[in-house]
Order: structure tokens, then C-alpha cells, then sequence
DNA sequence: CGAAAATATTGATTTTTATCAATTTTTCAA
DNA sequence: TTGAAAAATTGATAAAAATCAATATTTTCG
């Protein structure tokens, strides 16, 4: 049984959980959660009580060169996280899911956000304000820590990132997002995934036509299976090897 | 007229200024700078009047996947940030100088650094010890504020970079780097540079031999003038136009 | 279900960039 | 100053990756 509270929220009757809106609850799933150091209290005045956003596949969340005071969190489904480049070329830095947190690049600067969000399969989020974020982050030193530590891995992340697509050649920059979709967003070896082979070309900074090649190369290897939407991993030991000598 | 103090720092008589160690007094200059937050009592508890350390041209002053408790702001002279890749392929992230600060990414996260820094002309820096800067971090809001949009900026600039690397060919981006000398590193279109023809091609991702050719092809288009290791820009106008569209 | 549209694959070719080798210029220390 | 070493330049060639075009497969939707 579920009935609806004052703000139009469905809460359900058996475990009093709210189930369509964002609350202190949403985020106290998961030790690795960046909210983990606030109080009750402090999630819900982050939150407030707002209704879950959803988003169908392919939508924009948040597009590239906007201003917006919305800080992203993701509560279900996959979101690719974009940046679009001259000529029509995407670059896409990385992709997020469940309990990842997204700020931007414009907390406490301005706002705008550096890159575009989209769906890559249907997407629940909550989307809370950043002006009570940074509130948050000037009363509660642990929260204010844990802010700056998710931002010095993110760099640090874009600096592995970036020699990764400079410095290796194709077959090493494909076997690096194939162990990335395997452990960082599907967290097993053999997934069907709903990116495209074009966006599998723009993680690993190729053209579609070359993506396939190696992933024809890889299978003729016996190192991976495909069959259509759904890779296999078949061989990790020589994509690990591909991936740091390439 | 100098003499000296009871930590071995020279101080002037006339000025009361310390001349060879670290203390408030460093950190003041400039409006711009991350300490400006700090109230002289923070300063000197963050530097704890330390020597001034000095490094020549081409020692290493901060070696990659090594932990330090150093967080490094310079004084004087020019350092190259770069990330040692396999095959002994460097990557060039950016050049600091007088007044820039890197918290090498080990903030909060272990202290491992994830690049190398060293001195492309003589150096002069402070070495802070990064607990205590974590320290003032949790005690002064305006500073842990600082210190944040510090790295949401470099955040935006590691994408920005990641972007003119990946989808620019070469002559954008050894624009990109001719306009990021003369905007960024010595502030004007005419510049003698320490830095070598390696180096340039490390900053602009590519190789020595094509970052010549390049640079020979910008001179036949009179768009600048190289003579030695002088460079002067002579027609900005081609040139961003060449760092966007290329 | 079946046709149209979107996506994926394959092959041929061109463009871009790296590599290798030789030569010239610059730097720096004896 | 001078000569060896380092750095820069140039040319020829090879490797890597993109582009273009044709075909095949998968997905979508009436």
C-alpha cells in the first residue's frame, strides 16, 4: 500500500520509504557516497523533498555552455558525460550511474557547466541545487573534505585519462575502455550495453569504422566475444596487456 | 643593509622584508593569489618561515608516483608539469610560475603525486607541508572555498586540454601552444623561451620533427618569426584562427 | 509481420603523423 | 676561442588512422 504526503511524494506504508521524490534516504544506501558525512537534517536541506526527474534514452540532462544551478545526482540508469567538440566530434569523458554526483565544473564559479549530459538508458535523478551544496560545504568540514577529494581524483582521473587518448595507439585505447565498461560501469566481464558503437568510438577516440576494426581484431584474437549489443571479455589478461603496451 | 634572523632568514633593514625563506610576506604580491584568505597568523603558521628552496634548470622538484607531504608555490623562475607516459613519451600539462601553487592531486587522497614537475629555468619555491595545509583547510571556510574553485579550474582546464589534444590536428594544436605561451606564461607576442623543441612538441602532443615542420610552415605563412629561441608571434589573428578551426 | 530507417560492417583509398637517417646549427665547457 | 656534444632541421619512407563508398545487419514502428 502507498499513499501520497504533502509534497506528492508516494511513500509506502509498509517500510515508510518515499519512493518518487529526492530525500535523506536516497543517499544512505552506499558508504562510498560522497553525502555520507551529513546529517539528516543537512540531506534535507540539500534535497527539500523534490520529485525524481526522469529522463528517456538519448535526452539531454545537462547541456554543454549553459548556466545551471543544478548539481546531478543519479539515482538509476546511465548517463554518458560529453564534450562537443568542433567539426561534430564528441569526446566522452566518462560515464555515470547509480549514486555518482556530478557538479559540473561551475561550483563556486559561475555556474556554467564545461560539458553535456545525456541519457544513455532511462535515468532517474535528483537534481539539487548548488547554492545549498556550497552552504553545506562552508558549515560541515568532513563534507567540505570529502567535496575536494572527489574533485582531486576526478583530476587526477583526467590526467590518466589523457595520456591514455595521446599517448597509445587504437588497439590500446579500445582495450582500455572495454576493461573500463567491465569494471568501473557493468562490473562483469560479459555485459550488453546500450552505447552505440559510435559512442564506444567516441570514449576511445576514433572514428566508428576503426572502433569495429579492432573489435574484429580482438575477436580474431579470441580476447572478446560480440554479438550485437553484448561484449564478452574472453581474455582479460591479454586486453590488460593491450591496454598498458599499446 | 641586511642581517640576519634567528631561523637563518636575511631581513632587510630598511623594508623589515625576509629575503630567502617563506613567511607571510611571500604570498601577499597579488591579489589573485589562493592565500589572500589567510590571515597573517595562518600564513605564517603554514609556512613556518622555511627556507626558500632553489632548483636549476632541469632538477626535479616533485617525481611522479612518489608521495610528498610538499605542496609546492613558486616564487621565482618556470616549471614544466608533466606526465611520464610508457615508451618515454612526455606529456606537458601546463607551466607554472611565480605564485602558482599545485597540490599535486595527493590532497586528502594518499599524497601520491600523479606528474612530475621540474624547472625549465632556475627556481625558486616554498615547500608547505600539506597537512597543515588540509589544517587550515577545515578551519578557514573562505580558504577551503579558495582552494576548491582552484581545482573545479583545473578541472575545466584538463577537459578544455583534453579536447584541443584529442580532435585538433597538428598545426591547431601547436597554435594552441604559441597562444597559450604568449597569453598565459610570458605575456607578450615576442618571448625567448627556455623551453626546447622537445618540449614544445610535448605540450602540443606530437613529435619533435613534426612540431619544426609546423613552426616552418607558420613562418612561410609569416605568422611568426623563430630565430633560435626566440619566437615572436607577428599575425595573432591566423593564429587563433588556426587553434580553432585546426 | 515487414518495410523503412538507423546502425554496423567491410573494403579501397587518402590523409595525417611518426620514424629513421643525414645534415646543420647551437650550446657549452675545456 | 674552439671543438665536441646536444639540439634543431630537413628529407625520404613507413605506419597509423581517417575518409568515402558500398553492403549487411539490426531496430523501429505502422
Amino acid at each position: 500500500m502507498k499513499y501520497q504526503d504533502e509534497k506528492g511524494c508516494m511513500v509506502c506504508n509498509e517500510c515508510d520509504r518515499k519512493q518518487n521524490c529526492c530525500n535523506a534516504s536516497c543517499f544512505r544506501d552506499d558508504e562510498e557516497n560522497i553525502f555520507k558525512h551529513l546529517t539528516d537534517e543537512e540531506l534535507d536541506y540539500l534535497v527539500d523533498k523534490k520529485q525524481q526527474i526522469r529522463y528517456k534514452t538519448g535526452e539531454t540532462i545537462i547541456k554543454q555552455n549553459t548556466a545551471s544551478t543544478y548539481v546531478i545526482c543519479m539515482k538509476e540508469g546511465f548517463a554518458k558525460v560529453y564534450i562537443e567538440g568542433e567539426k561534430g566530434k564528441n569526446l566522452i569523458v566518462k560515464i555515470i550511474g547509480k549514486g555518482d554526483f556530478i557538479t559540473g565544473g561551475g561550483l563556486f564559479n559561475g555556474n556554467i557547466h564545461h560539458f553535456t549530459i545525456s541519457a544513455i538508458s532511462p535515468v532517474t535523478c535528483c537534481l539539487i541545487d548548488s547554492g545549498r551544496l556550497t552552504q553545506l560545504f562552508t558549515q560541515n568540514t568532513n563534507f567540505a573534505v570529502e567535496l575536494l577529494r572527489t574533485h582531486t581524483r576526478q583530476n587526477n582521473y583526467l590526467l590518466s585519462r589523457m595520456v591514455g587518448l595521446t599517448q597509445k595507439y587504437m588497439p590500446g585505447r579500445v582495450a582500455e575502455t572495454l576493461l573500463y565498461l567491465k569494471n568501473e560501469i557493468y562490473k562483469t566481464g560479459k555485459f550488453s550495453t546500450t552505447l552505440s558503437r559510435q559512442e564506444l568510438a567516441d570514449m576511445s577516440n576514433m572514428t566508428k569504422e576503426s572502433l569495429v576494426r579492432i573489435l574484429q581484431q580482438f575477436k580474431e584474437s579470441n580476447i572478446i566475444k560480440t554479438q550485437a549489443s553484448e561484449i564478452e571479455i574472453t581474455d582479460e589478461a591479454s586486453l590488460i596487456n593491450i591496454s598498458i603496451n599499446g
